[in-house]
DNA sequence: CTGAAAGCGCTAACAA
DNA sequence: TTGTTAGCGCTTTCAG
């Protein structure tokens, strides 16, 4: 049963004693085709159990029909809402995902990136590794015809739509909310600047701050890779300072829990004596005791709007539209650990 | 720069003055090539920035070295770690994934293996969705030739390779420790028993109260989709029986939370009055406050060995062998909410 | 070692 | 309305 040969428009076609392109029309609805032809043609197809071969109809018509993805890690509850969200959108207008991750290496992106145009993807979209500073693959794509559509993590030297939250907006919204707490002295344990949008929440950071009166304070900005482990040892050293911060703000959740770790393990109290806020709203940072304030990225708007781009430049003829740029406004999600009035 | 028509096998031939087949032979490290035509054809390939067509390749070959996955669910950690994993090793033997989900829905199930058929993947790698009980299209998959690998959560009716840990050790594992912890009454919140997972899974728990001479109460298993919230329903249940249970199993993580939630909410103390154990080690069980004993699923060694299953199904001629069926040794990870001594 | 030729399965001009 | 024909880009016999 295994090996049986698959049937093809020819085996239908030579049944009926038609050709296989009146085959061809009828099984797609082609409006030249009379009603009794395309009757009977899917009988026979039904009868045969035909299964259509899309490589074959990909190559002749140029298109796969198969969009490829790059997030750079699955294990994060904001990545794989996006990609759940992205292939609800793309399926329902008959497209397929082939999705890669990049675990956050450059030559890992690369190689996926290679892979997807080998494939003959009708497009790519993706979100940068963090380690990624060399955007020549990216361009490629782009050079190559392909559309390109970037969410949360890009690069002002990549020419494609993006699509992400306001980061300079959400650092000021957390930074802003901790001032109203009446936090004086708040440390920031950063993503790497080279990042876009670890650097945008840099600079919110610190435009917050400034528009206060208050001072920046480098010994306060730590940049890290955000893990957990990195939270905890950031922490460590914040608390070795001269003098503590009453505040810290990660760049991410898990770093916030490595800092809400530390600080549990040291017996100081969240939020009376340093009040802790994350990013990204991981499903962990509700149910922590104290539960963690954080930001909500719109894993699902994303997801959503990627798609409907990467649709939308699919569809129109003019290619050399401009570049949409979609920002969506970040929600601060208040919680315990950032609570002290 | 957008619509540069992309350069083929037949360009790399014109410029050398040599045919097309030579190129692919130069291309494909095939023996019978000087190597001096092999250097020139991947000399111009690379100035030609060519782009090898994979579907055209697929085409001819029958091969598309595309394998399709079908998850439940994306937001679980064990079914997203799973997918990472497979990719890791299917990656290196030069396959690409194409993953899907059937948001534990028959019909989006039935519509993913479709599409995945017709896009000629060489293999499909699967995990049933909770609703599935009608086996006809994966038994469609084999019968179309087309190696299928199961992992978690399948049925006796699909005769594929399979791969996952013994359900039944796991609640014996579980049932095992309540019953060394003091507990006399365990409650157990299952899944839907014609599932042969959760099936297996409540068979263990019998199993070992009978082993131990426990008493089988009916009340005591209520059937769930394992949800947070039909957690919260069923450990309501469990407390307005005359006479409580001092132990809740849950066969999930989710409905765990949500049982522990309901026990902390009417302030019963956990594990001293009621003891809670999950299922799948979702990152959250180790960070709520107490933290949640539950069973590793072990879901990197599953999702390499599912990617290996389907590599040794393509690799051996013979496709009659025997089907594998690899179940691993679950492991109980034990944290406070079942530590009573 | 290289070339000629056929064809994977499907689609789209064009012709009838 | 249907058929003929050519070809998408690549691989693979088989001849030379």
């Amino acid at each position: 049963m295994s090996k049986q040969k698959k049937t093809t428009i020819k085996d239908i076609a030579n049944v009926l004693n038609i050709t296989p392109s009146a085959v061809s029309k009828a099984l797609n609805n082609h409006p030249r085709i009379s009603q009794k032809t395309r009757d009977a043609v899917i009988q026979v197809a039904k009868n045969l159990n035909y299964q259509p071969n899309r490589l074959a109809s990909a190559l002749r018509k140029g298109k796969s029909n198969l969009v490829g993805v790059i997030i750079p890690r699955t294990n994060s509850i904001f990545f794989s809402n996006v990609v759940q969200h992205m292939e609800e959108v793309l399926n329902l207008s008959g497209y397929n995902v082939i999705m890669t991750q990049s675990n956050e290496s450059y030559t890992k992106e690369c190689t996926n990136i290679e892979a997807l145009l080998d494939t003959q993807v009708d497009g790519i979209i993706a979100s940068l590794a963090n380690e990624t500073t060399n955007f020549e693959s990216y361009n490629k794509i782009i050079n190559n015809g392909v559309p390109l559509i970037m969410f949360d993590r890009s690069d002002y030297e990549i020419d494609a739509d993006y699509i992400g939250i306001d980061d300079v907006r959400s650092s000021q919204l957390i930074v802003n909310h901790l001032i109203t707490q009446g936090c004086k002295r708040i440390a920031h344990i950063a993503g790497y600047s080279h990042t876009r949008i670890y650097k945008n929440r840099i600079k919110g950071y610190i435009d917050s701050l400034e528009q206060h009166q208050m001072e920046i304070n480098e010994e306060l900005i730590l940049e890290s890779n955000l893990s957990l482990n990195d939270g905890r040892e950031k922490m460590q050293q914040l608390l070795q300072l001269e003098e503590r911060p009453d505040a810290v703000y990660a760049a991410g959740d898990y770093a916030a829990l490595g800092a809400l770790q530390i600080l549990k393990e040291h017996n100081i109290k969240v939020p009376e004596e340093i009040a802790v806020v994350g990013f990204s709203n991981e499903p962990f940072t509700a149910l922590t005791s104290p539960s963690i304030t954080t930001i909500n990225q719109h894993s699902e708007q994303i997801g959503k709007l990627a798609a409907k781009a990467f649709i939308q430049r699919m569809d129109e003829q003019n290619s050399d539209s401009n570049v949409t740029n979609i920002i969506l406004e970040p929600e601060l999600i208040i919680r315990e650990s950032s609570k002290r009035i």
